[in-house]
DNA sequence: CGTATATGCAACCAGGAGGTTGCATATGTC
DNA sequence: GACATATGCAACCTCCTGGTTGCATATACG
């Protein structure tokens, strides 16, 4: 596995990055976890914001695959996707990989030179 | 541990996975991955931007405490800092733990009713 | 049908993010 | 000291983000 190779995956994973480093998001996200599939008003419901501002926010974890939505009658309901989380778990468990490689061949050079 | 002592924890990740979420920044990650510690010049060097944006992007980093830097000389050498990788990390994990509970709530909550 | 509830959609707005350029400062080298 | 290199700092600009409000639409219920 060259580095470049891994790094363009790596790149692939700041869209979910992204959607999860606003505490807005990750609240949203954190309910989701304890309280299992919201609709749009329970999810308002203690949140310090209007119900179309959580909509954007939750479209915004959509996009990056952490969440998906279905209409039930009037409602709409949203739950995690637990699988991208995984994978983002996995994205950090790559950095973490090469950090050790790169340790590792830092003290190869050190030893060998 | 109570639900909202934990959500309190991982909102706190916040600030992480919004540093992790620029391209940029996860490109410069990489490569003090795959290459060590690495001067602006160096990391300047292959990103398509001016050096004073490398810089920005890395004081964005530093204040995630993702990357610190250190001067030697006229050159600022800047390394990763591989246990804020593990801390977010283990935020994920508190999410996926947190997602089985919930899964399980549900089955018993049906299984009871 | 009429009413209340839940959501969708669009316009609008302030502030910050990400980029640039220009110039100042510090360090290495001769 | 003179010069080149590496960085720091500040002003400036553009665009996107996150929030709002207002109104339209869809569904439940009597």
């Amino acid at each position: 596995m060259r580095a470049s190779a891994s790094q363009a995956r790596l790149i692939e994973a700041a869209p979910v990055f992204a959607a999860l480093g606003d505490p807005a998001r990750l609240t949203l996200v954190s309910r989701l976890c304890s309280e299992g599939p919201l609709s749009i008003v329970r999810l308002t419901e203690g949140a310090q914001m209007s119900r179309q501002a959580v909509t954007k926010h939750l479209n915004a974890l959509s996009d990056a695959g952490l969440v998906h939505s279905e209409r039930s009658g009037r409602e709409r309901v949203w739950q995690l996707r637990p699988r991208r989380i995984d994978e983002v778990r996995r994205y950090l468990d790559q950095i973490s990989l090469q950090w050790d490689a790169a340790l590792d061949r830092l003290r190869d050079l050190v030893e060998d030179g």
